[in-house]
DNA sequence: TATGGAGTTGTATAATACGCAATAGTTGCG
DNA sequence: CGCAACTATTGCGTATTATACAACTCCATA
């Protein structure tokens, strides 16, 4: 495991450009890695030259490029699951009116990898590229109960009061996600706002990613959380459908 | 101006796992950069571990990892033009029923930033993060007309019959935008297709972007483009009011 | 005008990434 | 079924290359 000292170094400074929502000088950038300034100046200047990081004119601080946007784009498009999962997002939106996205398993995480937005003015966007934990949301605990070798997560960390944080009680809720085909989330991650997902999986049943909705808890009434639920369950199944086919 | 080799050579993996759409091995990737296998792998092995490329365990190819996700996200969500924009082109859609977009200038290109789809069938979408040719475009026109210092590309290539390839044509084409305050594409990159596009510019009056909006050409009738146009250009003139009174 | 802070550049050193060669693992073909 | 050709990975000595230190420049501030 051999790993190329200045690459990573540059990589680390890409993430920390992402962390800060300013951007960051230099020294700041030098002492985070505890390298020296001229180091880090010429990594950064090296990340620029390829449009990776970008520096304001003004106060010569740096910020991510745009060259991170299109790898961004062409490792979306390349994926096939993408591809497939649209219109099973779009008729989600359709039949619910809430919004639909579509995550995968990434560094232990849920990526958000595709959305569509649900007409009505109140709505639950969750942007493209988010991260979110697996133990609080619907999606999440989706990839985790059909997930293959997912171990739970070590720490569960509370997000609002209702969020589980025994491992004890979250195996026995994704039991029962896993008997149900569906997962929700009522509010453990964010207030106000409930989730239903379900697994899209392979030919061999495990799961490469889930499909879902995400909608204020005025409209997502408990009462009519089981016809949603249906409805995800249907798309999902679907959708597992088309991806077994893919399979050569 | 100095480079670090091994960062620029990592990068440059990135952009080569990102142009194939297959994964590639790590002989090719040694050959297209003209360096050894072994360090070939090592800085792909690098990049993996931080999640910038990812190994097929199957065929031990590699392509890009879903970090790349996470960063992009990142830098839009940073910024300020794409918050500001969402709005307007959400009511360009509903006003001409067509797809808007939002793209920024990017190594001489336009990238695409943002987008709002329309309900319509049958749509042109261009996936945020695409790069697009600035001659050729609506968008790609409107930056280049009114951005600060834009070159004129050295190329104009031609994507179809339409597409203008004398420069000298293009400078009065432009000089035409620049008088009425928006760009056409009147199919001049894809068949079939026609944009509109007007510059978000900042207090200076420079473009600091673009939005637009893409058709069919049937549904984008040459009587109907002064309408859109007028629609466009309330759209820009609104959104670079709300720029400007951002500007510290 | 001086001063303190920023980022960039010059340079010698030594660490580090490099290429070569050998190994291990896989695919394909006879 | 076994050999051959190919793949990716690892060990290792060398020399390139990235590094840290320091000098320098550019700005803002006092």
């Amino acid at each position: 495991m051999a790993e190329i000292q200045s690459l990573a170094r540059g990589l680390k400074i890409m993430e920390l450009l992402a962390a800060d929502s300013e951007p960051v000088g230099i020294t700041d950038l030098a002492d985070e890695l505890g390298i020296d300034k001229s180091s880090a100046s010429r990594l950064v200047q090296t990340l620029a030259n390829y449009g990776y990081a970008e520096q304001d004119p003004q106060t010569r601080r740096y910020r991510l490029g745009p060259q991170v946007v299109r790898l961004s784009r062409s490792l979306l498009t390349r994926m096939p699951l993408r591809d497939e999962a649209k219109p099973f997002l779009r008729q989600l939106v359709e039949r619910t009116g809430e919004c639909a996205h579509l995550a995968i398993l990434a560094q232990n995480q849920a990526l958000y990898i595709d959305q569509v937005e649900s007409p009505a003015s109140l709505r639950v966007t969750t942007g493209v590229g988010t991260l979110a934990p697996l133990h609080c949301t619907a999606l999440g605990k989706s990839l985790l109960a059909f997930g293959a070798n997912v171990p739970l997560p070590d720490e569960l960390p509370a997000f609002t009061p209702r969020t589980i944080t025994n491992p004890e009680t979250l195996r026995i809720h994704l039991e029962e996600a896993r008997r149900q085909g569906y997962a929700i989330d009522d509010e453990e991650y964010e207030y106000g706002v409930r989730c239903i997902a379900a697994p899209v999986v392979d030919f061999r049943g495990k799961a490469i990613g889930a499909i879902g909705i995400s909608g204020p808890a005025g409209r997502m009434g408990l009462d009519r959380m089981s016809t949603f639920a249906e409805i995800v369950r249907q798309a999902s199944g679907a959708l597992s459908d088309r991806m077994s086919f893919n399979r050569t």
